[in-house]
DNA sequence: CTGAAAGCGCTTACAG
DNA sequence: CTGAAAGCGCTTACAG
């Protein structure tokens, strides 16, 4: 494993000083076209490598930004994660994927090893926990960050915010269920302290004040698993419930597992609608309604954002929420079955 | 956003030498610990940052190791590069997760940008194309890569193998579906160019040989999309299937759900088996069967093998088949339902 | 259009 | 146990 060629072996082999060789991976017009091509030839044939490292020393910025996602796993936040990767490398950027894994000590973990490897910006959707450990480094460290998906910290105006608009959300898929005849409708999943399960009731709650009904609930985590087990809970607390609105997708495709090993109709005994709209569910069967998010678009709107933060210095507005549609399909009786 | 405090600021209010505050940051046994206390103090005071691309510089490994994903929104491959990154974080190195997005030209631009910045390793589960793209660069870098679940370049001395044992799991899943009394089993989705493919094949060509049958094949792609629209191709093709061997899981999901829209009764009507046993597998309804790949234990010994390799030297071998394991549930008639 | 020189923030022998 | 000095591979004014 010998050394690396450096711009000074380029530059001798070449027959040129490193400042050419410098100027030529800039690829500046100040290099005689003549004078450039021997230089990449000879960096071609020695197997040159870029140093950005030693580039990075001398000022100029890394063009790596690094992304911390509460939970990779969660199918909505992996398109997240892609679609943002290449919105920024269509832009030139490289960008570090990391998972916190809901942990908030290995995400503190992961932005420190961030900031000492130099990212230029940090975009973060945060694991619960004590927002300052990990926030406060970054604006000490003076590097632009953006919270998504999840506000944990309430300085929006150094961290600005951006996510969904669930509430208009919620409130327009609960209408959907009453307007088809439901009375007793249920919000299933997510945990009340957080803010995101608040949003998502938010409207909820409203549609159903505007209609005249009462709320019933069955609290708990965001996962498939917690949705197969909350059929047990749904016949037991709300046994005359007659639709079911979840937390997310995941939620409600583990709900449907269940009602359908029970033998109740999804759509038909029982409707149920979920949010995110994850690609599943127009493949699941039923086809599973749901409150759309564009997360691709999302995720682009983002990265554009970050990058004119990057380019000019313009800070993005403090709060931006995206806009949400319901798409309705046969799980809540949308389309026959 | 003033310039960040560097060793030299810190020497300066701590009142020692550079070399001094450097020894403090490696945690050196040299240095007198009242000495250590007022670095540290200062380095506290003055919000001081480790600048780990100038340390890189001057000739210490970065701690970093790339992971490439060819399809990161696959959840076996989430599962592999969330359980990848926290093993080698419990080990003290950081990973960054990239997606390939099966583009063999983004591919290329995501591997040279992990050379640019200097990473110790690389980890590739790559995207189908020509592999010298990718693995050229990295062999002239002379930085340590490891292929695993897809083998792409044919030198495994350089660029050791790791994968799942397919070819027993497939053999498994058939001898399971023909004990339970199958007799037309299929082999849905997967394109046959591709060796996984055909080491998923293998088992199942071999097994159905044993009990004298013949192979039913519908070819496609690897999706849950696929999964569900494969089921009319299955009624026009194979009329008389009685059961279903699937390329994956997600092909299986899509396929149930085709099936149940059919009114068809799985795990009775006919069997499903699906491979890799993703989470999803034990909550769908019916449960699905499938061959098991302990993902989360093969991406620790992958963490362990390249640890090794980084710091002994020891190379891993050529080629290493983690073992696999069928799991049976209701799809395939194993539990009632 | 090209070269010589200084400097980015660290680490590493080498003295003391 | 601590300091002075050289050097890692680049970039950037500054001359020419």
């Amino acid at each position: 494993m010998k050394r690396r060629p450096t711009i000074t072996d380029v530059a001798a082999r070449a027959g040129v000083s490193k400042s050419t060789v410098s100027l030529v991976l800039q690829g500046s017009p100040l290099v005689r076209s003549e004078t450039a091509k021997t230089v990449r030839a000879a960096m071609r044939e020695m197997g040159y490598v870029y140093n950005r490292a030693a580039a990075t020393l001398r000022g100029s910025s890394v063009g790596l930004v690094g992304l911390v996602i509460n939970d990779l796993r969660n199918p909505f936040f992996t398109e997240f994660a892609v679609s943002f990767q290449m919105a920024m490398a269509a832009a030139g950027y490289a960008t570090v994927i990391s998972n916190a894994d809901e942990d908030a000590e290995l995400q503190e973990k992961l932005v420190a090893s961030m900031i000492e490897h130099g990212v230029d910006a940090v975009v973060i959707s945060p694991a619960y926990g004590d927002p300052s450990s990990v926030f406060d480094p970054l604006a000490r460290a003076g590097i632009p960050t953006l919270q998504v998906l999840r506000r944990m910290d309430p300085r929006t105006e150094l961290f600005p915010f951006a996510s969904f608009d669930y509430a208009a959300g919620s409130a327009e898929a609960t209408r959907h269920l009453i307007a088809s005849g439901a009375r007793r409708i249920a919000f299933v999943g997510g945990l009340d302290e957080r803010s995101i399960t608040r949003e998502r009731m938010e409207g909820y709650l409203a549609a159903l004040e505007e209609a005249g009904l009462s709320p019933l609930r069955v609290e708990g985590p965001t996962s498939r698993a917690f949705g197969r087990s909350a059929v047990a809970r749904l016949k037991d607390d709300h046994p005359e419930c007659d639709a079911v609105f979840c937390f997310n997708d995941l939620v409600a495709l583990g709900l449907i597992a269940g009602l359908q090993r029970d033998g109740v109709a999804v759509g038909r005994d029982i409707r149920v609608v979920g949010f995110d709209d994850i690609e599943e569910a127009a493949l699941a069967w039923p086809d599973l309604s749901s409150v759309a998010c564009d997360i691709a678009g999302f995720a682009r709107d983002t990265a554009g954002a970050l990058r004119d933060w990057l380019d000019t210095g313009t800070r993005p507005p403090a709060e931006r929420r995206a806009p949400v549609g319901l798409v309705v399909r046969a799980s809540s009786g949308g389309l026959g079955q």
